[in-house]
DNA sequence: CCCAGTCACTTGCAAATTGCAAGTCTATAG
DNA sequence: CTATAGACTTGCAATTTGCAAGTGACTGGG
């Protein structure tokens, strides 16, 4: 395999993942996010030109699985594949570094799977 | 406090750390390097403003301290806060998933600190 | 049928950030 | 003097980002 800056692990990681926004809609993912207006609604409100970005690079670097959950209209959701999964013990020192030296973050709680039954 | 995007504790952590050359700085200093030459010698060759600049706002962060290690010329040295070393778990996170999903990929090897006698 | 609304994106720029090369400043070595 | 080293700055061109608005497929109501 041939790296774009070196064969260090962490810059790899961060030849895909390495912004402001990435490692955010993967941290909705673990939360237990899958929609694209779920993404676009948490507070720190991703610009859609960027999510769309986002999430296309994420499929392409196999850390995450678009499947179409109804025909018309077609409507997609994502999922993290067992590479993305492996994020979590990424995300999950980056909370515990984040809440001891940032008083007042908080740990974002996970979503509820509330659509299944038709609410519509 | 006041966060720039959200209370998140991944949030807070990218808005100081999540670019594609912070935590190669960062990985650099654990790895025991700590001057502005040996940052430049990584194979990932950083433009010196973009270094500079880095370690500026890891410095105002509280992440590195900045200690000159001889006067005329004026000549200083980096290194990592408590706050800063409490990054080593993010890194080592970050080198387990990328070492298990993109073969090939190797640990940096620790820098012998090589100055302290005359070189010149 | 017509119209408003939802969802998942695109498109069009302006503004901010990056990357590359070259230059600056202080000081020592020959 | 002249050259060299170390630690940065400066000047742009090239990317990337952020914001607003637009698009296309479809649904539900009147």
């Amino acid at each position: 395999m041939r790296f774009k800056r070196s064969s260090c692990p962490i810059t790899v990681m961060l030849d895909t993942l390495g912004d402001k926004w990435t490692l955010l809609v993967i941290r909705d993912l673990v939360l237990g996010k899958k929609r694209y207006q779920e993404f676009m609604a948490s507070p720190e409100k991703i610009a859609s030109n960027i999510l769309a970005n986002r999430l296309a690079k994420l499929e392409t670097a196999g850390i995450i699985a678009r499947r179409a959950y109804q025909q018309k209209p077609a409507r997609y959701e994502y999922l993290l594949t067992k590479k993305g999964k492996g994020l979590s013990p990424v995300l999950e020192a980056i909370v515990v570094w984040g809440k001891e030296h940032y008083p007042g973050t908080e740990r974002f709680p996970t979503v509820k799977q509330g659509y299944g039954s038709v609410t519509r």
